[in-house]
DNA sequence: TAAATCCGCCTTTTT
DNA sequence: GGCGGATTTA
């Protein structure tokens, strides 16, 4: 695949206007993106006017380092490929002010969201009152108040438009309606705005994207990407057979250039568990033909891996002349590293130390570890201060109120631990700061709570670890470090569960959401029952529509062998029930499929 | 204040 | 069947 193709060599050159790629599942999408690039700069445009958005940090990564294999670090470094949200965040860290907060803000996650949303009784106005109060900002307010930012101080826009006059923005079936707002705000002036993405996987939906920003958008070209580089015939006239179904889409049909392959196999288990051990067993054999990692099992929901799970610990083969127990796997979607509850606490001390008006972080460690300020105490305390439109911390420091001797001494401790720890962060590295904090709260205590075992308690303590010497690096290579960009760099690249050791020959097991983006050889989806896929949840006409094309995302990952499961009866929390193949199943024509 | 028990729910999770 | 949140009990 050296050449583009005619599509691909159109979406690379017309470099003007508004473009719409649709660019079908393996059709060579990020490449596109990254030639597009390559094109605009031979054609003289300064690197620093390219801005590439993305959804994750793992894609702008991505394409950052294909662009540096291509032109070198220093020009590579210059475009500007970044997340929303990081995008954002560094506008906001720098013009926030004109809104009303301080550059100092903190930034909130759902569960924050979320309980000062109960606070305010679900009151849209107060809440966004309250947020100004903490000088805080939510995921989708980094967007949301650049905009506000852009449409209050017009100067300001018109600098980042002049700055950024090439716009490219990936995965745009899964922009919500701020960030289509935000896209069209940034490419009104010079009208280069280039989306990429393919209506067919918008899986998100239930998260606010709207399919219908690359369903209706002004395009003054379309251009469509239908030559599929990844996946047999078979496979992918089996995904187009199934997702013509969908009323609300660009029609497509994929094309395959790597032959006919095998037949996608059927297999119908008596019970969850034998259609796990089954699995399984099709597992090895296929191992043996090739790395562990080209092989992928896929399902709809998290609970489904368990029976699986079980099954590859007791599995047993030959390696290497030898019997072995138990099959190397790997399962994404374990707790992100920044939702591990000591993580959290930590940077909720560290979001405190920096903006004392966070209050939702100082809530949360208030008393952790415990230190005598009690529900009753806080109870009274939040009252008052809503009474009097105070600042929590701000009470805290000036304490007014009728609570007991004993919780008063105790918020005055508090209160002071606060202040030295702000004298310590201040005079000496943030990292040794942190390390005296730990021990000064003596948070070993919250461990031996809140794990009973000795390999949680040493799971914690190695978090703890990893959290300091993350901020030990960060500090080292940024420019102007500081604690409230840590702690909101943390939320901003979820960094996930340190992947296992470097042996990449496991399985790998994850959801359909989750492979959305990946490619393995051999790939088995489980669960095919209806209920599942689709979710019982999802039956209604436009729900159905993106659970199909989660299922079309999760058939497409597969490049040579495709195996579907499912079992006859399962257990359904703790009670067996019956099960009907999924719907979606008969949408696959019979002549390609083998049981 | 913390432990103990009970109740109600159950998807997917890019930042 | 199992987890998180709420409520009760020592």
């Amino acid at each position: 695949m050296e050449k583009l193709n005619s599509s691909q060599e159109e979406a690379v050159t017309k470099s003007e206007g508004r473009i719409l790629v649709l660019a079908g599942a393996g059709s060579g999408k990020t490449r596109v993106i990254i030639h597009r690039i390559l094109h605009l700069l031979s054609k003289g445009t300064d690197p620093k006017q390219i801005l590439g958005l993305t959804f994750t940090n793992k894609a702008a990564e991505e394409m950052r380092m294909r662009l540096q294999s291509k032109v070198g670090k220093e020009v590579a470094t210059e475009v500007t490929l970044s997340t929303f949200h990081s995008f954002c965040m560094k506008i906001l860290r720098k013009e926030i002010h004109h809104l009303g907060y301080t550059n100092e803000f903190s930034l909130y996650d759902d569960r924050d969201e979320k309980r000062l949303a109960e606070e305010v009784e679900f009151d849209e106005v107060r809440l966004k009152a309250c947020m100004r109060a903490h000088n805080a900002v939510t995921f989708d307010g980094l967007i949301q108040l650049t905009i506000q930012l852009f449409q209050e101080f017009p100067g300001i826009l018109e600098k980042v438009q002049d700055r950024f006059r090439y716009l490219m923005i990936d995965e745009y079936q899964d922009t919500n309606h701020s960030q289509f707002l935000l896209a069209e705000l940034l490419s009104s002036k010079y009208n280069n705005i280039c989306v990429v993405g393919d209506d067919d996987q918008s899986i998100y939906g239930w998260r606010g994207a709207e399919v219908k920003n690359i369903l209706h958008f002004r395009a003054d070209h379309t251009i469509k990407l239908q030559e599929n580089y990844r996946s047999t015939s078979t496979i992918l006239q089996a995904a187009n057979c199934l997702i013509k179904k969908n009323k609300n889409r660009h029609p497509k049909t994929l094309i395959s250039y790597l032959g006919e392959g095998e037949r996608i196999e059927i297999f119908h288990a008596a019970n969850e568990i034998e259609e796990a051990t089954a699995i399984v067993t099709k597992v090895l054999e296929y191992a043996e033909k090739m790395p562990l990692n080209e092989i992928a099992i896929l399902y709809r929901s998290n609970a489904l891996s368990r029976n699986l799970e079980s099954a590859l610990l007791q599995a047993t083969y030959r390696k290497d002349g030898s019997w072995k127990r138990g099959l190397p796997y790997e399962i994404y979607g374990g707790l992100a590293f920044a939702e591990r509850s000591e993580i959290k606490d930590l940077s909720a001390y560290l979001r405190l130390i920096a903006n004392p008006l966070d209050q939702q972080a100082l809530l949360r460690i208030i008393n952790v570890p415990a230190r005598g300020i009690s529900e009753k105490t806080l109870d009274t305390v939040t009252a008052y201060n809503r009474q009097k439109n105070l600042p929590l911390w701000n009470l805290l420091e000036n304490l007014e109120v009728t609570v007991t001797d004993r919780a008063k001494a105790a918020i005055g401790n508090f209160v002071q631990l606060i202040h030295r720890a702000k004298r310590r962060f201040a005079s000496q590295k943030l990292y040794e700061a942190l390390q005296w904090l730990i021990q000064e709260i003596d948070y070993e205590k919250v461990i031996q709570n809140e794990a009973t075992t000795d390999k949680g308690q040493l799971f914690k303590r190695d978090n703890i670890q990893e959290f300091i010497s993350n901020l030990a690096q960060y500090e080292e290579g940024a420019q102007n470090p500081s604690l409230q960009d840590f702690t909101s760099g943390y939320l901003l690249e979820s960094t996930k569960a340190k992947k296992g050791g470097q042996d990449k020959n496991k399985l790998q097991l994850m959801t359909f959401h989750s492979a959305k983006g990946l490619e393995f050889t051999v790939c088995f989806l489980i669960g095919l029952e209806d209920g599942i896929v689709p979710h019982e949840k999802g039956m209604q006409e436009t729900s159905l529509e993106e659970e199909r094309r989660l299922f079309y995302v999760a058939m497409t990952r597969a490049k040579r062998k495709l195996i579907l499961s499912m079992a006859r009866q399962r257990k359904k929390w703790g009670k067996d029930a019956p099960c009907t193949p999924s719907r979606f199943l008969l949408e696959i024509p019979k002549n390609l499929l083998i049981s």
